[in-house]
DNA sequence: GAGCACTGC
């Protein structure tokens, strides 16, 4: 390991030194004309917390945004809502809201504080997430919610007029909904100068976010408006309380960052003392390889490998599975747990003293020309690697191997990832705003701009499925309901096409089925779950297979033990049913009729139709080998091996979604007859398709 | 006859 390693800086450089010169306030409120400049190392102090609490409640009394850099540890999550709340910024009905990106954190950090302050969950501290609200419209003061759930809210409250402070907490993420979210508020703040954000993040380009909250725009005033607040947003930086984590660096680069992992691991374990072990790989083929090489190795090594438990860590593995992860290593025996990006953010280990960073993780790409999104393994950004290295020293001083050179993290690693917002299909994000009445989309203020392409797609997908007219408003009423259904906007297309057509009920089950990962398990034993998707295969396709399984679900009055039969995933059968509720509750509201077509495929055929004629393809002509072509573009695609229409191939056929490998795969594929298309699309359909 | 990083409404 000696001459393999080279150790990098005592401890993690948690933000990029050409950002040492960011504003920094000297957290001494008596002095008000305390700015300075100081390098990141010298600010990043230990504040007391009287001395944080001060600096906080000054700077939001004087900045209409602030922003805090706090790392993981640093108590801003729960401290700061509490400090405006005893500093009466949540008296007279006001409301502190505090958004994160995840429904777990938002649950966990809305108990923590609610135990800190010694007050009952969900009434004067309480969070909304979807399916969820544990709040109390009456003595809830501070209220922490996903950031989707405050855009939905907006949709109804486009000033969030209930709330005196909104804090956005892990912008730094830059999640599509935080952007969106956060070029929303900038917009809210010019009409509600009153308003107070405040930006949280671990690493973030500081300077750059309060050049985009920092308006500059002389607007007219009104009369006695001029409450004399900043806006130069106030950058505060306020240290962690997670443990020295050792960096070593790889001398040369590897090739095979596989072989790289399983050596590092085993050398590790013989020359390391006890903690438990991460790995960061990229996905499940991946960290299924790694783990069989390191149990062969380890078994073939002799007894020092004796005490190793490797256990693979991906969404995809099945609850119980999962749970492995976070039982405690027994005495004398090590945990190697090899996971894909969930380790980095969405769960949180314990007794983890070394983390093995491959420094790859599969990624999304859009490409709006094709309209296709790809999952490609792509380096990571520093920010991501400090990420990873930062759960080693949760517990105790921790060390992190970088399966990469010092040069290339200096030198060549990018400083943040590319946002979602960049990497994504836009059409939900353009209705999102479109509802909340902002015309000029293309105008839009974003953090980070999305390119015009994109915007473009997505207009015109939401054109030609009737939701916007040609000046690109909404219409009404289709256009308004899509925007109200929280789904994909094909998906709720062909749920108001099945309100005419009779048939809303089956739709809007195969709708809450399609919008979960799989309602099957994933399972080693491939011919027996083929066996049992054949139980419930319909010549029609996978749609009317999902709605067989959900009604086999019901007979069986949604037993587990029916799930596990039929391989089937039981929490995923769970939260299809919470979804169909919810989707029901909005279909009524927007007054939609839910109707029952029993047994007539036919309509249900046609309503999916409605919403996604635009993926209709037709099988070539004489093709051997089950050779699609998309009508519209004409690329070469294929039905995928887990559907129930493969090797079946009916000669038109509409897909739910592609995935691309070596060749593009239709998952979720239903038949259709072709004079649909036009009746559906016809400004689509111009042309008779059947004319090829 | 093959593949599914991860969230979220």
């Amino acid at each position: 390991m000696a001459q393999f390693w080279k150790p990098g800086t005592a401890k993690p450089r948690l933000l990029d030194d050409e950002e040492g010169g960011v504003l920094f306030y000297s957290a001494a409120p008596s002095s008000s004309s305390s700015y300075g400049y100081a390098s990141l190392e010298s600010q990043r102090q230990r504040l007391p917390v009287f001395k944080y609490r001060t600096s906080i409640l000054y700077l939001v009394e004087t900045h209409s945004t602030t922003i805090i850099v706090g790392e993981t540890g640093s108590g801003k999550t729960t401290q700061i809502p509490q400090y405006l709340k005893e500093a009466g910024w949540a008296d007279n009905g006001r409301i502190i809201a505090c958004t994160q990106p995840r429904r777990l954190a938002v649950q966990s950090v809305a108990a923590r504080l609610a135990e800190e302050m010694g007050v009952k969950l969900g009434e004067e501290v309480g969070y909304t997430i979807r399916f969820e609200d544990v709040t109390n419209s009456d003595f809830t003061r501070i209220k922490f919610l996903t950031d989707g759930v405050l855009l939905r809210e907006m949709m109804d409250d486009p000033l969030l007029s209930k709330y005196s402070v909104i804090m956005v907490d892990e912008a730094h993420e830059r999640s599509l909904s935080t952007d969106i979210l956060l070029g929303l508020l900038k917009k809210i703040q010019r009409r509600r100068p009153e308003l107070r954000l405040i930006i949280a993040s671990a690493t973030i380009e500081a300077k750059s976010m309060a050049e985009f909250f920092h308006n500059r725009k002389r607007r007219p005033r009104l009369e006695g408006e001029d409450n004399g607040l900043q806006t130069e947003p106030a950058i505060l930086s306020v240290e962690g309380r997670g443990f020295n984590v050792q960096i070593f660096y790889i001398e040369e680069p590897v090739s095979d960052y596989l072989q790289a992992t399983v050596s590092t691991v085993m050398s590790i374990h013989e020359k390391e003392p006890m903690g438990d072990i991460l790995v960061f790989l990229t996905g499940q083929d991946d960290i299924d390889a790694a783990v069989q090489m390191i149990t062969e190795q380890a078994q073939n090594s002799g007894k020092s490998s004796f005490g190793l438990i490797v256990l693979p860590l991906y969404s995809g593995l099945s609850r119980s599975d999962q749970d492995l992860v976070f039982s405690p290593s027994p005495r004398g025996k090590r945990k190697v747990i090899i996971s894909t990006n969930i380790a980095e953010t969405s769960l949180t280990l314990e007794g983890i003293v070394y983390v093995v960073d491959s420094g790859f993780s599969k990624q999304r790409f859009y490409n709006p020309i094709t309209d296709i999104e790809n999952l490609v393994v792509a380096p990571i950004s520093k920010a991501s690697a400090r990420q990873r290295a930062g759960r080693a020293g949760r517990v105790r001083p921790g060390k992190c191997y970088r399966l990469y050179t010092e040069d290339y993290f200096v030198n060549e690693m990018s400083s943040h990832g590319i946002p979602e917002m960049q990497r994504s299909n836009l059409v939900s994000t353009v209705i999102q705003l479109k509802a909340l009445g902002i015309d000029n989309i293309l105008g839009f203020d974003w953090p980070a701009s999305p390119s015009p392409e994109s915007m473009v797609r997505a207009l015109e997908i939401l054109y030609s499925l009737g939701v916007l007219d040609d000046d690109a408003k909404l219409t009404s009423p289709v256009g308004f309901q899509v925007a109200e259904l929280p789904l994909d906007p094909m998906i709720s297309k062909m749920i108001i096409a099945s309100d005419q057509l009779g048939c809303s009920e089956e739709i809007i089950t195969v709708s809450a089925i399609l919008s979960v990962q799989s309602i099957w398990i994933s399972v080693k034993a491939q011919r027996e779950l083929d066996d049992a998707k054949l139980r419930f295969a319909a010549s029609e396709g996978d749609h009317v297979t999902f709605l067989n399984v959900y009604r086999g679900f019901l007979q069986s009055n949604k037993s587990s033990k029916w799930c596990h039969k039929n391989f089937i995933n039981y929490h995923a059968m769970k939260k299809v049913m919470e979804v169909r509720e919810q989707l029901r509750r909005v279909a009524q509201r927007l007054g939609l009729a839910l109707k029952s077509c029993q047994n007539d495929i036919q309509v249900l055929r046609k309503a999916v139709t409605a919403g996604f004629f635009a993926n209709a393809c037709r099988l070539e002509p004489y093709s051997h080998n089950g050779t699609y072509k998309t009508l519209r573009g004409s690329q070469e695609v294929y039905i995928h091996p887990s559907s129930v229409l493969f090797r079946v191939n009916p000669k038109w056929v509409i897909y739910h979604s592609l995935v691309s490998t070596d060749r593009q795969y239709m998952r979720n594929v239903i038949s259709i007859d072709p004079s649909w298309l036009r009746e559906a699309a016809p400004h689509f359909y111009q042309l008779n398709p059947t004319h090829h």
